[in-house]
DNA sequence: CCTACGACCGTACGAAACGTATGGTTCGTT
DNA sequence: AACGAACCATACGTTTCGTACGGTCGTAGG
């Protein structure tokens, strides 16, 4: 069977986390490796399923109430996280930014100027998540989480900085162009 | 019916570049708004025949040899188009980064340390991008492309910086790690 | 010319991912 | 005990994905 970064997410996730429903992934994912690798919760139903079916997860179900599926890794499943934890990574990261998009088409029709009100909420967006990697960072610190997990909140850090330091950048920049447009206009 | 953000990718870039073949789209986006909105080229040959049944879009096929068919703005699109563009964004960014997520599963269950490789590769890959962008920048400045395009370099350029900057701490830090271990194994 | 070959171009198709919408479960409150 | 809110699980129709194949064109050598 073919196996997607999804599936290493969740048998990765398992092993950090020793026996886990799929509700229990999908908490702790949203608020750690969700932020770099996206995908929708469902995912986490249907993929220990497929993960099971290939023996690398073992099942327990609970068959009464919720039927929860507890998943556990198996030692094949633990082979092959380590297999592709060691295989080569040529990947480059992929982005989906609507907001770059906007901007790159921006004059091919739009006779106002969008970009300001598109910077200024850009700013807001990467502020919002810097706090939030930040309050992780102090909370995280103190509960002694292991190095490469906290250190992934730097890259993140990093990132949201580059960001934020862009449209900040773009929107002072816009400023000044009206301002010599204004003054071009009424002078003195 | 329902457009996506890669409809308004494939309305956008007609608006741009004017009628256009799917091939033309390919090639134009694989070297712009391809690295930082992915996706898989096949969608250039399906979405425009859906955006040319809504009328966003006036197909002209050509009924020999290759059987292109070049599509151009129509009013709706173009108004469609606008209305995205004025359009409130409030979507932060999203990444897929694989090597990301390996740095996070590491000692998940790998006995031996594959971060060092694993940075390796990642600062190639960076800088072999950011050369990438920086011929753009030089190659298009000449060229003369309008503002916003040339700008969205600059981000795309910030946010490579970043992640160059954070693996190549990373593996400095890792190498400081095992110099640290082997002189408490062996003091000096 | 004519043919062969490599690069260019287009699309079909099966598999996977997506996301919404729905319905059941649990627990705390009154 | 009845109710409501938060919690949890999944079904299902739709879209996206990516591979793999087949046709077309330029060109270079015969």
């Amino acid at each position: 069977m073919r196996l997607s970064t999804t599936s290493y997410l969740v048998l990765g996730m398992v092993a950090l986390r020793g026996p886990s429903t799929p509700y229990d992934l999908k908490r702790a994912t949203s608020r750690s490796v969700g932020y770099f690798w996206n995908f929708p919760h469902t995912q986490l139903y249907s993929e220990p399923e497929r993960l099971a079916a290939a023996g690398l997860l073992a099942v327990d179900l609970e068959d009464s109430g919720r039927r929860r599926k507890t998943y556990s890794l198996t030692a094949e499943g633990r082979a092959a996280l380590q297999e592709w934890l060691a295989a080569p990574t040529a990947e480059h990261f992929e982005m989906r930014d609507v907001a770059e998009l906007k901007l790159f088409f921006n004059e091919a029709g739009s006779p106002d100027d969008d970009v300001p009100k598109l910077a200024q909420e850009q700013i807001r967006q990467h502020e919002e998540r810097i706090a939030v990697y930040e309050e992780m960072v102090a909370r995280h610190g103190e509960e002694g989480w292991a190095r490469p997990r906290m250190i992934t909140l730097e890259l993140g850090l990093e990132m949201e900085h580059a960001a934020l330091r862009f449209w900040t950048a773009l929107a002072a920049d816009r400023i000044d162009d009206l301002r010599r447009e204004r003054e071009e206009r009424d002078p003195r």
